[in-house]
DNA sequence: ACCTGAACACCGTTCAAGT
DNA sequence: ACCTGAACACCGTTCAAGT
């Protein structure tokens, strides 16, 4: 059970996707309480500080995690239907990538600075959009997000239960087509 | 500054209003990691174990400021102007309540237990305005509450800056006028 | 470069002992 | 009834020591 003290045989040590896969797992199991870096090394089979070597921090995991899940959302979308249908696109990206791992975006609330990342890019992208449709543009980004999060951070309490997580994300795409009603059908 | 040891003096003792507003006061500052017993113990002048005598658990803690908070939400709401200016009205005031101390509201939402109580009036209540308008109120109210959950969420990233925490409110405004536009001028 | 072990300064909570 | 002190089983993180 205990590894020598050196350094591992190549192939053998910690890498940083274990701990990232790892770290996710106990997160969507016991949420952001269940995610201790010791129980992450006892999971990998090591102790907590070799944790260290791949990760600065628990805040520097948590951001790495935050990037991994959003820094997809971007990916493969076009902008062909106009502005309207792009946003509604990233918008029910963003919201898959936020119900996937609901604790995890929950734990990053609690920690602003890890937002920086990949979301970063996803709300530029939002005020771009919305640039082209009104002026009120900011207000629109943040009323369009915050909409998301909330609705994201309600799957929470839907844990497990399919048919609920179904009626929620079809609840959300419907509030979309209202919010987005005001700026035209496209 | 140590206190002795047995029972003290009438009037000397920790009261639970008091531990609940250092308690507030710890999570507003420093968020939920700030608030431990330990730290809140300190606060008030007394030990860790004194608190216990007064609140079950960190749980229970959590769980009272949460009643306190959200207990006078449907206070003084009258329903003179019908359904969809009642649910304008209890949705303006949850979402103050919840910009009040929006770290409790996060902590809240990690201890879900928490909710059971003052919030599940104010979701029953606006069930009951949101039947009066259309069959799909309970998708509805979701969608409603999930939007005042994000919405107020936002606040944490917008400490201390009023000017832009009265521009979030005028945006959470604008946004429920358009979610409730879809059930007639009032 | 990458791991271990011991250590430091924290946690929440229980339990027995005081008055 | 209400407080203390000691104790237990945890935390994150640093630092020196190994290979």
């Amino acid at each position: 059970m205990t590894r020598p003290r050196g350094r591992p045989a190549r192939g053998q040590g910690v890498t940083r996707d274990a701990i990232l896969d790892a770290a996710l797992g106990l997160l969507d199991e016991d949420g952001d309480a269940g995610l201790t870096m010791r129980a992450l090394a006892a999971r990998l089979g090591v102790t907590p500080m070799s944790l260290y070597h791949h990760v600065t921090d628990r805040a520097g995991l948590l951001r790495a995690l935050s990037d991994r899940l959003y820094g997809g959302v971007l990916q493969g979308i076009d902008e062909a239907g106009g502005p309207v249908e792009g946003i509604r696109m990233v918008l029910t990206r963003y919201y898959d990538a936020v119900i996937t791992h609901p604790q995890l975006t929950l734990a990053i609330f609690a920690e602003p600075a890890a937002f920086a990342g990949a979301s970063r890019e996803i709300t530029d992208r939002l005020t771009a959009l919305l640039a082209a449709l009104t002026p009120a543009y900011l207000l629109w980004r943040d009323i369009l997000v915050d909409h998301a999060h909330g609705s994201g951070l309600a799957l929470i309490a839907a844990r497990g239960d399919a048919a609920r997580v179904d009626a929620l994300r079809a609840a959300y795409r419907q509030a979309l087509d209202c919010l987005l009603g005001q700026f035209g059908e496209s």
